[in-house]
DNA sequence: GTAGCTGCAAACTCTTTGCAACTCT
DNA sequence: AGAGTTGCAAAGAGTTTGCAGCTAC
């Protein structure tokens, strides 16, 4: 599904240049949840003039694209993936390690709950923070 | 309920200082999720002598405490309430009110789900953004 | 050609911290 | 008395921005 983020982007207007290039593979190569720093460090890997500059500009019009989802994981700094099935995160406290998870049930109350209060969601965000249960 | 926090602070071996006094009957009165700077201001209001560095440092031993909770609803900073009864929160996307709730199925689904990835939840975070259903 | 994009460095926002003075207990 | 706390100002982290030059379209 490379350049599935490419073909986004040109759509959305967006003109494709070279750094751009780069941070969409980073992107879509990842298979964690990257802070900016470490999207840059990777994009400097494949292309060393890029500019945290660029970074943070790019990565905040992929967020208002929504090609993207900004994660702030109360560490004091976003973290970012890309946007492309909905899903849920559990941090381990102990590693910091984040698994992803999805729930059916979740979603069909999430609904209900918004409802009964007399809204329409738009957008929610649910983390669980726990510890690894240790076999004996 | 008023003093009830000053004398979990007290029992945590925290020094009751006038500043410290302030600071607490803020957020028992506060009826929102007042920012550090809404803190500061509402405190300035009781003693105007108050700096921003104390509302920090209190806000941290607080949080430290668990007797406050800091949210990180997506605005680049943080707010802070006190830790009474526990529930989520629904952000009025339309307005930034802030409607608080409860559900008793959604505690118990949360359990199951990191008990199904192994785990045992330690904390967890869910938040709903929604509109306001307009009625005709 | 030109609107949009980039790197650089400076600026900005939120938060933390070193220090000397002060204050609860 | 003494450990803990404070205000101040400076520093720190993360992020944004003005500008002159560059580049995709």
């Amino acid at each position: 599904m490379l350049k599935e983020l490419q073909q986004k982007c040109s759509k959305a207007g967006l003109k494709m240049t070279g750094q751009r290039k780069v941070i969409l593979q980073v992107l879509e190569e990842a298979e964690d949840h990257p802070s900016v720093e470490a999207v840059y460090d990777r994009a400097k890997e494949i292309d060393s003039s890029i500019s945290i500059a660029t970074v943070y500009r790019t990565l905040n019009l992929l967020d208002e694209l929504d090609l993207v989802i900004r994660h702030e994981f109360q560490e004091g700094y976003s973290r970012y993936e890309v946007n492309w099935d909905h899903h849920h995160h559990l941090v381990d406290l102990e590693t910091g390690e984040v698994v992803e998870f999805q729930n059916e049930e979740l979603e069909k109350l999430k609904h209900k709950i918004a409802e009964e209060l007399g809204y329409d969601l738009v957008d929610h965000r649910l983390e669980l923070y726990g510890k690894k249960i240790k076999k004996k």
